[in-house]
DNA sequence: TTTATAATGATAGTTTTACTACTACTAATG
DNA sequence: CATTAGTAGTAGTAAAACTATCATTATAAA
C-alpha cells in the first residue's frame, strides 16, 4: 500500500489514541460490529473485551467509557464523509452539481472503503442511522460540545452549509437545511426500515438512491423555489 | 371543573393504567420533571421512588421498565398534540391555514393545558426534544410497533399527511414530509439551544415562534414550488 | 545489552442499576 | 364479614459500569 490515509480526531474523544496500537484498532473495529449486532444499549465493554480476547480494563484504558467510544465511532464516520465528500467534488465547480454529489454520499455512504481496513463503513453506516442522535441527547451536550466532541459533525455541517449558499447566496437557512439533510437521511432510512407508515421512501437492500432523491427534492425544492 | 378530558393510551405501554390511580398519576407526573432534570440515562425507577416516597418495587407494578415509562409519556404527548391540533383546527377549511396552525402548534406547544392537572407540559415538551427519538431508537423497534408503542406518532403524523394532501394532493412525500416536521422541529430546537452553529435559528426564552417559521418556510417551501 | 518505561493482562473489588420474589398490611367491594 | 385488589416493605440477584493493584511483556533510550 503506497499510500496511507488516517481519520485523526480530537485527542479529547478518548484516554488513549486507538490508532496508535493494534489494541486499539482491534477496539474500534469489534465495537462497531458489536454495537450493530447488539444495539448501543446492550453493548458494553464487558461484552467487547470477551470478543477481542483482551479485558475490560484494557478497553477502559483507551475510552473513559462507551458513550464517549460513540461519540468517537460517529465522529470517525462524519470526518470520513467530509473525505469522501472533498475527493468526490475534487473539481466539481458547478455548485448544483457539488450539492447533488455531497446529497449522494450522505445518502448513501454505506459501501466499504478500501482506504481503511479496520472499519467496516457498512456497519458503522447502520450504527450511525440507528444511533448517531445519541451522541448529542445527552445532559453533558454543553461540556462535551467545549469538549469538541461535536467538531467532526459541525465541519461537515459547515461545510455543506457553504455549498448551499454557492447554489443560492440570498438563501436565509443554510445552516438549519444543512443539519436538516444529514438528520434527515438517518431518519427516513430508518423509518423506512422500521417504520414504513412514516415515510413515502422505499429501500430495497442496500440501496439508498431513493432516500438522496428525497434530499435533493427537498434541498433543491427550498433553494430553487418560486413562491406561486 | 365541569369537563373532565382524559388522554387514553394503549394498554401495551404499561402493566396497571397510571391514570387509575393516585399513585399512578404521581408516577407519571413526576417522571417528567425527574426526567427532564436529570436525563434519562441518569434517572432511575429508585431515585424516582424516593421523590413519591414510594418504592421501586410499587413502580415496577406500573411500568415495566424505564424505556416503557418513556414511551407512554412521549405518546402521551402526541395524543396530546393530536387533541390540540384537532381543538384549533376545527371549523378551519382553508386548507394552507390549517397547516400553518398544525405547524405552530407543534412548534409551539410548550404552554401548560390546565385540562391536565398532573402533567407539566413545559417540561414534557422539553423531554420530548431531548429523548423522544430514543423511543424509537432501539433494536427492539419492530416488537414494540406490533404492540402499538408508536401508535399515537403514526396518528400525529397521518393527520399532518392528509392536511398535507389538502394544501397540494399531488405532493410525492406527505408522509415523509409529516415526519420531518416533527422531527426537524424537535432538532432544530435542540441545536438552537445546545449546538447554535448546526442552525440559523434563534430562540429566545419560551418563543419558540422562530422555528414555526422555518418550518411553515419548508412546507410551504416545498409545496408550491416552481422550479425556475 | 542493559535499563527504564509504557502497555497489557489477570484478578479482584465497589457501587449502582435493573430488576424479581415474597410477605404483610390496608382499603374497598360484594 | 370475607375476599381481594392495591400498595408497602424487605430482601435478594445478576449484570453494568467502573476502579485498583500487581505481574508480565513489549519498546525504546542510554
Amino acid at each position: 500500500m503506497a499510500v496511507s490515509i488516517k481519520i485523526k480526531l480530537s485527542d479529547k474523544l478518548y484516554l488513549r489514541d486507538p490508532e496508535s496500537s493494534e489494541l486499539g484498532r482491534s477496539i474500534v473495529s469489534n465495537s462497531v460490529k458489536l454495537i450493530d449486532q447488539l444495539g448501543f444499549e446492550s453493548f458494553t465493554f464487558k461484552k467487547l473485551a470477551a470478543v477481542i480476547h483482551s479485558t475490560e480494563a484494557s478497553v477502559y484504558r483507551y475510552f473513559e467509557n462507551k458513550h464517549n467510544l460513540l461519540v468517537y465511532l460517529i465522529s470517525w464516520y462524519w470526518a470520513w464523509l467530509e473525505y469522501v465528500i472533498d475527493y468526490q467534488t475534487m473539481n466539481i465547480h458547478d455548485p448544483e452539481e457539488k450539492l447533488k454529489i455531497i446529497i449522494r454520499v450522505i445518502s448513501e455512504s454505506n459501501k466499504q472503503d478500501p482506504n481503511f481496513e479496520h472499519i467496516n463503513e457498512t456497519l458503522l453506516h447502520n450504527i450511525v442511522v440507528a444511533e448517531s442522535s445519541k451522541a448529542y441527547l445527552t445532559k453533558l451536550v454543553d461540556e462535551e460540545n467545549k469538549d469538541g466532541f461535536f467538531a467532526n459533525y459541525k465541519s461537515l455541517c459547515n461545510k455543506i452549509s457553504k455549498s448551499i449558499l454557492q447554489v443560492n447566496s440570498e438563501y436565509p437557512y443554510p445552516n438549519s437545511l444543512a443539519s436538516n439533510l444529514i438528520e434527515t437521511a438517518q431518519e427516513q432510512i430508518f423509518f423506512a426500515k422500521h417504520l414504513p407508515s412514516l415515510t413515502d421512501i422505499k429501500i430495497s437492500g442496500e440501496d439508498y438512491s431513493t432516500i438522496a432523491q428525497f434530499l435533493e427534492h427537498l434541498a433543491f425544492g427550498l433553494l430553487k423555489h418560486r413562491t406561486i
